[in-house]
RNA sequence: GGGCUCUUAGCUCAGUUGGUUAGAGCGCUACCUUGACAUGGUAGAGGUCAUAGGUUCGAGUCCUAUAGAGCCCA
């Protein structure tokens, strides 16, 4: 066997396994119906996007749940795919464009089309062979894309039968707009900037008085579409002024003054003017009010004919100027001051987003709201962390009919049609249309210019990746779908309507066992829901493009190895707190990679060794022959680890389950049970005897490489190759480990724990004394029972390798020994003497800040035994222990006592 | 304005239903290349658990208020 190179070398591993998993199918998942399946539907990235930091923690989450899924014999499936991401694909497309200096209008719609579809094929694959870097297990047959022919199938359905019950109607409503781009913006492709402005004063005359009402306004040319003025019902100032009529400024109209929540009395004079048709408030005043809406501008942000002759056409921020400039002369304009707020930008081109009147396709949402609260109260899904389900349930009641439509060619068009007469109709087909429509064939429809929100294509993920609307075995197996991983900024955009979506469009499906679904168990998209952190840069600030502040993940992965990032961000990943993420943190994760590699290295040296020229030592099954304390010591913390990893996994605490792992092979196997291995591979014991001892190592290593692999595939797959012959096996589909009561053995980690103390004491007398570790001490022990000087004559050796101890004897008589360093270990005093060695300072030093120690808390607890209600109320077992944790630190301190004495 | 989260070692954070002598990683100090690993080992220093009340036999943990940081909604 060629022994393992000294250090872990990642990228001379990952590549190599990543093809040989995918090459093998092992991603596959498919109908079993002997097995459980466990399903994630990723949540799709941005084809053109390039993969960040949040995805590497989104998708690191959703392997690890998933490859532990698939050790544990669940049928294990994760549908990856892209979403077609409409406005942000179009606008790279038409960035690249104009480059060249062509706009899209210049190509036209069809054209355009083309020009993103080629867009898409030449740079949409990147982020999944991103992924693949990463080490994600998706099951890469079933990638999807939200544009491709059976997610349009979907989406065309949805639309056509939300249309038929009246769920989807056409409206008009206050959208973002950008002047430039001359289309709608959903909010989240509005960035808001603060931004010095004014906050001008405008005094309006009220109507047969000689009183004003004075409104304060940042977008003062605003004041054209005036139709109202409105005023909070409680305030009393204002109270009397209610109904009657204020004359709009340069305009000359009459509008009237009303009462509305809204309005907030404590800001600026209490008094709002109301711009239905350009203020996304307004607009709801209005509607509760009936307000006139009047639209002062067209598409480009110019003044329309709606507006006095003299500003007509103009700019608007020219506009505003004349406005300003109009009032101030004829003495409307009280005063102006200086003012910060936030602007609405367009993220791509930074125009100031203009609210804007327009006509909308909309989805009712009241009814599809019900059954999505419903399964979330009754805990059919369960967020994590659970507090996301109070959000989810304030947004859900208070829920809004969603705008799905967008003025942008790059998505699925809505498929309304138009017939001559204007007569409209939603519809799968021309055809269909011409005959919903009762029109004779050949007839010219038009289609809806407007595009659907990409969401639109998005909420039907969970069911529209397995094939729906056509059933099939994938759809009845692997719907409702396992876990979905996911940031809380889309708790609303995405999750809640995914609930929406299933519990509407299952209904009636075939289920797993073919009946047509209808509880609601079987119609919600997912089980739990996990919310990721998001991840920060070192100073806490968000991770953006701008502030350049997100390290590439592939350079990490480049510098670290895949496994350490892995490692890394599940480690730093508390349950709903957020990740502060700086790429040395990897350091942490490459060095655990590393500690592995060397363990795994030590003992296939040592398996060289020992296993003779054919190397072979079987280690299918536990050997359980000679096991001595560290054996069944290890043997008990390796299934406790499994218990509390797998724990920690079933409620989503990464970190915990990560740490779980990570001390058991540092500190448990490494730190101690290798160490203590190898008084028996190089002590005295015959060799059958050091085989089987070596066996046992390289099975619970095995076991330990198991666990790990859902965190860490690549590291864990090679050295579980090195381990033993495999004859084409790979570790990502070996059996996950599993708990076993028998091995867990509290009496033996108590022995254990004493040998530990014995051995850190003398250690701690050796580094406190500045002892040379070359240099071996002898040790005198006055035992404090039988059983304690048992168990340390019987791993006598475990001392004098791990302490570096040259003899043990025990100390019969009263008499401490001259000039020695002490300790007590359980009542158990340790003696080392160093005559000529030890500064008799440093010693008293030493047994000082212990005794003062210990007598702070013999005082803590003698309060507590002394308070007669603690003694009566608290359990008796905490009184018990409180007790006997007086008396043996007494006694501790009475020894260390005299102990210092004798040095004096 | 409404809701939510956070404040524990120099830094970043764990700390499960209240009950061990409050932990880890990094950083720091000292020593060490001891037959896997210097991406390592051993030892050490470092904390009035934001503040003030309260509940309780007992509070880092529960409650209230205050201060500071952040997020979401309006």
């Amino acid at each position: 066997m060629q022994e393992l190179q000294k250090a872990y070398e990642p990228k001379n591993v990952e590549d190599k396994w990543y093809s040989r998993w995918e090459s093998e199918n092992l991603f596959h998942g498919t109908v079993k119906k002997d097995r459980q399946p466990y399903t994630i539907v990723i949540p799709p990235p941005n084809v053109t996007g390039i993969l960040t930091m949040g995805h590497v923690l989104n998708n690191t989450i959703q392997d690890i749940l998933v490859r532990w899924k698939r050790m544990q014999g669940f049928e294990a499936c994760w549908v990856p795919g892209t979403d077609h991401a409409g406005i942000a694909t179009q606008n790279a497309v038409e960035k690249a464009l104009a480059k060249d200096g062509i706009r899209r209008h210049d190509l036209g719609r069809e054209k355009f089309v083309e020009r993103v579809w080629q867009w898409k094929e030449q740079y949409g694959g990147t982020i999944i062979r991103q992924l693949k870097k990463l080490g994600t297990s998706c099951d890469w047959e079933r990638e999807r894309f939200t544009m491709d022919q059976g997610l349009s199938d979907a989406v065309r359905e949805v639309f056509v039968r939300m249309f038929d019950k009246g769920l989807i109607y056409r409206g008009k409503y206050i959208v973002n707009w950008c002047t430039y781009h001359q289309t709608a913006l959903s909010d989240d492709e509005v960035d808001y900037v603060e931004s010095n402005g004014n906050l001008w004063h405008i005094r309006y005359p009220i109507e047969g008085t000689r009183e004003f009402a004075v409104v304060a306004t940042t977008r003062p040319e605003t004041m054209l579409g005036d139709t109202a003025i409105a005023v909070n019902p409680r305030d009393e100032r204002y109270k009397k002024m209610v109904g009657k009529f204020a004359i709009l400024p340069l305009v000359n109209r009459r509008i009237p003054i009303i009462a509305d929540d809204y309005v907030d009395e404590t800001f600026g004079s209490g008094m709002v003017k109301v711009t239905p048709a350009h203020d996304p408030n307004d607009f709801l005043i209005g509607q509760r009010h009936n307000l006139e809406q009047i639209n002062i501008l067209d598409e480009k942000g110019t003044l329309n004919s709606s507006v006095p002759d003299q500003y007509r056409g103009l700019e608007r921020t020219e506009g505003r100027k004349k406005v300003v400039k109009d009032l101030e002369v004829q003495g409307f304009l009280v005063k102006t001051d200086p003012y910060t707020h936030n602007i609405g930008k367009c993220y791509r081109c930074h125009t100031v987003i203009e609210p804007y009147l327009s006509d909308q396709w909309f989805v009712k949402m009241k009814p599809l709201a019900e059954p999505a609260l419903r399964v979330v109260r009754e805990g059919k899904i369960r967020f994590h962390p659970q507090r996301w389900e109070k959000v989810y349930d304030h947004w859900m009641t208070n829920i809004r009919d969603w705008c799905i439509s967008r003025q942008i060619w790059w998505g699925h068009r809505i498929p309304v049609y138009y017939g001559p007469d204007g007569a409209f109709t939603a519809a799968r087909s021309e055809d269909e249309a011409r005959k919903r429509l009762g029109l004779k064939a050949g007839t010219p429809v038009t289609q809806d210019e407007d595009v659907l929100d990409t969401w639109f294509s998005s909420w039907l993920w969970p069911f529209s990746t397995l094939g729906w609307p056509h059933d099939n075995e994938d759809l009845r197996y692997f719907n409702p779908t396992s876990t979905l991983v996911t940031g809380p900024d889309i708790i609303f955009f995405w999750v809640a309507r995914m609930i929406m979506a299933n519990m509407e469009f299952m209904r009636g499906e075939p289920g797993s066992n073919g009946a047509p679904r209808t509880a609601d168990d079987q119609l919600v998209p997912f089980r739990d829901v996990y919310f990721t952190s998001i991840i920060r840069d070192a100073q806490g600030r968000k991770m953006s493009k701008s502030l350049g502040n997100s390290p590439d993940p592939l350079d990490v992965i480049d510098q670290y190895g895949a496994d350490a990032l892995r490692f890394t961000i599940a480690y730093l990943s508390p349950l709903g707190q957020d990740v502060l993420f700086s790429s040395e943190k990897c350091e942490l994760g490459r060095n655990f990679a590393n500690k592995i590699w060397n363990a795994g290295r030590f003992l296939l040296m040592n398996k060289a060794e020992l296993g003779g020229p054919s190397g072979i030592i079987q280690n299918a099954t536990l050997p359980e022959e000679h096991l001595d304390l560290a054996d069944r010591w290890i043997l008990s913390r390796l299934h406790h680890t499994i218990g509390s990893f797998n724990t920690s996994l079933t409620e989503f605490h990464l970190n915990e389950a990560s740490k779980a792992i990570y001390d058991f092979i540092w500190h448990d196997f490494c730190d101690w049970y290798v160490e203590l291995a190898k008084t028996r591979f190089y002590g005295d014991e015959p060799e059958e005897t050091k085989k089987i001892v070596l066996g046992r190592a390289l099975w619970i290593f095995d076991r330990a490489l198991r666990l790990l692999h859902p965190i860490m595939p690549f590291v864990t797959e090679e050295l579980w190759q090195h381990l033993a012959e495999r004859d084409g096996a790979s570790l990502m589909v070996a059996q996950f480990p599993a708990i076993e009561s028998r091995w867990i053995d509290q009496k033996t980690e108590d022995e254990m724990a004493f040998v530990q103390d014995v051995i850190n004491a003398i250690r701690n007398i050796r580094g406190e004394n500045n002892i040379a570790p070359s240099k071996e001490i002898k040790v005198q022990v006055r035992h404090a029972s039988r059983s304690s000087a048992a168990t340390l004559n019987l791993y006598e050796k475990y001392l004098k390798k791990l302490g570096r101890v040259s003899s043990i004897e025990s100390l019969p008589t009263p008499d401490n020994p001259r000039l020695s360093s002490s300790a007590v270990v359980g009542g158990s005093e340790i003696f080392v003497p160093l005559e000529g060695l030890i500064d008799l300072d440093v010693e008293r030093g030493r047994l000082e800040k212990e005794i003062a120690r210990l007598q702070q808390v013999i005082e803590a607890t003698g309060r507590k035994l002394s308070n007669p209600s603690f003694v009566e109320r608290a359990p008796k077992d905490v009184v018990d222990k409180e007790r006997e944790k007086l008396t043996s630190f007494q006694a501790t301190v009475e020894k260390l006592k005299a102990n210092l004495a004798h040095l004096q």
